[in-house]
DNA sequence: GCTGACCTGTAAAAGAGTTGTAAAAACCCG
DNA sequence: CGGGTTTTTACAACTCTTTTACAGGTCAGC
């Protein structure tokens, strides 16, 4: 049976959603403030999790920041006030993985519910891969021909980028800003010598990239 | 309410369960020898019993089996000195049901109780393990290779956590938060620390462990 | 096709930052 | 207080990142 978890300070509307999904078979365990909320995400163990964005001690955003930092997987759904700022590139940032403007229908709201629920156990190993590699994000591995090839973490980012991004071609500055982020500036040519250290890890011949291709003035090119 | 019958010949040690317990709201009996002990576990009909090991009279063996064979079913926990031959195997035999290596905390004790207590009889406990190491959820007991391990409470939480969630990733902050709550802010480094215990007392060899593993830049990973 | 200016590949050095670890300090609890 | 536990600290050892230097490579214009 799945359990769910409400956190809102809205006494009526808690005990409404929290009526409703019991109705439909769920588990409920409902929260007035963030902090119970947090200590029963960790101790009930949740199959998803709906909060308020507003609630009286800390923020909705802060509630989803604090549960993935503590590695806490568990889908959650957002509710926000009409007129409230929502910023959902935000939201979807920091590990929402829905949200719905009030007011709603219980109708939709069970919707939500279950497109979450039914995308989130559907990709329990987020794979990537191409030619005989491939890379488990959420155990952070990489194999090749199934076996593990060490990565250093700038390496290990600037893998994935290109993974994320292929076929495209993607200037030195542009994966810098990506990959290294814009609070550090390193100079355009340790592009090159991590896209070197890629290469003799990960193709058949170094020499004659197949996959991590140069183009002249431009930069690179991922090709899976 | 509860009744415990605390057989020790001890008196401060005694009289501090004593006092513990009734904070926690038992009716607690003391008894300085064997002899009282086997007394009052009949007449006072106590829920559970401590006993120590070595006692003026009879020995805590002795009390366990004839507390056995006059068909007293009540859960005993056994005490016994640091260095004090135990054969854990001998105290389960004849019929303790679990036992307590000198000098401990009183939160311990209070765990081992309530444990003992929740336990039906014969219910076999939850167990976790990897390699030759076993952990005991229900009693807190660690052993490798069959000989017990004493961890301190920050190092047995922490254990315990990266059991549960191998393979994956877990930065320094991600621990933290879900080891030391987030109400709590030592330095990250505190993690290193503890991971250096667990190496010593858990890897074959410290030097390069197998089960607990850097990620450099990243934190450590668990695998079984 | 040749040339020269500019790009890129690459190994290796330098530099920056991270981790292992013992030991000291701070902290509790009884 | 006194014992054990936790956290911090200090420094050596180590890993990763970035830079550097130079050897090739590319390509537009001759």
């Amino acid at each position: 049976m799945q359990t769910i978890l409400v956190i809102d300070d809205d006494d009526s509307l808690r005990d409404t959603i929290g009526v409703l999904f019991e109705r439909e078979g769920f588990k409920t365990i409902l929260a007035a403030d963030a902090r119970t909320g947090l200590d029963q995400a960790v101790l009930a163990k949740p199959g998803i999790i709906i909060t308020d964005l507003r609630l009286p001690d800390l923020s909705g955003v802060e509630v989803c920041k604090r549960l993935r930092t503590s590695g806490v997987q568990t889908p959650i759904i957002v509710l926000s006030a009409v007129g409230e700022e929502i910023d959902k590139v935000l939201l979807l940032e920091i590990g929402a993985d829905d949200y719905i403007v009030k007011p709603f229908g219980t109708r939709e709201l069970l919707a939500r519910v279950r497109a979450v629920l039914r995308r989130s156990p559907s990709e329990p190993h987020k794979l990537l891969s191409f030619s005989d590699v491939t890379i488990d994000l959420e155990r952070r591995i990489v194999t090749k021909k199934g076996v593990e090839i060490r990565f250093t973490p700038a390496e290990y980012n600037l893998l994935t980028f290109f993974l994320q991004n292929p076929d495209r071609p993607l200037s030195r500055d542009m994966i810098l800003n990506s990959v290294w982020g814009y609070e550090s500036f390193p100079n355009t040519r340790t592009v090159d010598a991590h896209v070197v250290r890629l290469r003799q890890k990960l193709e058949a011949d170094a020499n004659t990239p197949r996959h991590f291709i140069t183009l002249h003035k431009v930069g690179y090119r991922f090709l899976p």
